[in-house]
DNA sequence: TATAAATGTTAGGCTTACCTAACAAATTTT
DNA sequence: AAAATTTGTTAGGTAAGCCTAACATTTATA
């Protein structure tokens, strides 16, 4: 299986990100596809067909695209890349939250096994980026996201919030005052053993929450899952 | 000025090994550059009228080719972006001494002024690369390698061997029996007090060496010009 | 169910960066 | 200085990836 060029690298991205990880559908249209990408539906409409020929994707004509086995592996392991670098720009070289993307972009497309395994270990074999999301471990296995409450989680954990339990205006303004949203990240900094107060970073910014409060958060966590 | 493409940037690159670099001339033909970079002379030609129009190298009908200010300055940028690179994978990656160029190769062409301040600063602002090659600074200045004998070399320096001040077959077999040959990178670990007798590491083996010997190893040091 | 709207495809063009083959100029060699 | 060699250029062609404009199909709506 001979590499990928650039281009096509970004195609199968694309369409694992607008099925597989959205996780509502299997196949995405070539309108879908262009205006994910950037991209007229004619010249995508050439690159399907380019890709159909090298088993990636499942294609008919006039149908809706999907990955083959095959080109969900490649697909999983450009995400990988993507976050292993989303992880050291934010962790090693103080990127902030907001700029590592735009970089990570180009630095997933370097073609070296070595360079990449080498970096996951560097990095102590993250779960998850800067964004809370998951990162496929070097056999390209994305560690299934289990939910739980907020208040489960252990100190020194990073989680992501996915949603909440009360949903009183109450409670929806005191979550958005402590920047808390969903996809948000979340980090736990301590737990007091006295009252069960946790205390949280979200953006930066800490602060101590009850634990009534924290039930009421759903999150999902990698750190919890982690292999290494 | 706009960016340059992968390839311009790789032209761009080739004259600067071929002029600037070698040291010995300021201008390279066609056919020379077509070789070095592995692509044919027709092809070079076109790319040599284009980036004449982008004023980037003098460029005249049957001349030869030379880099003008801009295009030298863009050059060492280039350059500058390998050898850190080069560098984050000898250091940090654990890379071996011969597997860095490879990567370094694709690693330099990623855009991001931001990512290449951050890794120098993340290096501490290295002099030069695992091969010992200099590292221009973030202003784009190539520190002036100034030769001197290894044995007035600093503890904790890195230098490069350059050449010899006894050409005895002596000398010779001794001086390769410890590794050492032109543009060897050579670490100086220790000097002894009591005998001068100096500790140094070439290709990861160390040695001691007497100052008799170190006086006629001739070297250059990044790290007596280091800026930081 | 007929029509309108949305979606998808084809044909033909463009640019970049490469190629080969033929030709032109410059440099060496005799 | 003429011939041979090396070096450099031009013309025309190819593939990847994009585009627009026109056309075909499918889906939604009246």
């Amino acid at each position: 299986m001979q590499a990928l060029s650039y281009t096509e690298e970004n195609y199968i991205k694309g369409l694992f990100q607008l099925t597989i990880e959205a996780g509502d559908k299997t196949e995405a249209g070539t309108n879908e596809i262009a205006s994910h990408l950037g991209i007229k539906p004619a010249s995508v409409n050439d690159m399907l067909k380019k890709l159909k020929d090298k088993k990636l994707i499942q294609y008919e004509k006039y149908g809706k695209s999907s990955l083959t086995k095959e080109g969900k592996k490649l697909a999983v392991d450009i995400v990988r890349k993507h976050r292993l670098w989303e992880t050291f720009l934010f962790e090693k070289l103080a990127f902030s939250w907001d700029e590592v993307h735009e970089v990570a972009e180009q630095l997933e497309h370097i073609q070296s096994k070595k360079l990449i395994d080498k970096l996951d270990q560097f990095l102590n074999y993250p779960s998850a980026d800067p964004h809370g999301d998951p990162i496929p471990n070097a056999k390209g296995e994305l560690v299934i996201e289990a939910r739980k409450s907020l208040v489960s989680e252990e100190v020194g954990h990073t989680c992501k919030m996915v949603g909440v339990k009360d949903n009183s205006a109450a409670f929806l303004q005191y979550a958005d005052s402590l920047g808390l949203a969903i996809n948000q990240r979340i980090k736990i900094k301590s737990r007091q053993a006295y009252d069960d107060l946790m205390e949280i970073e979200v953006k930066g910014v800490r602060n101590r929450i009850s634990p009534k409060f924290a039930e009421h958060i759903i999150v999902v966590c990698n750190d919890c899952n982690k292999q290494h």
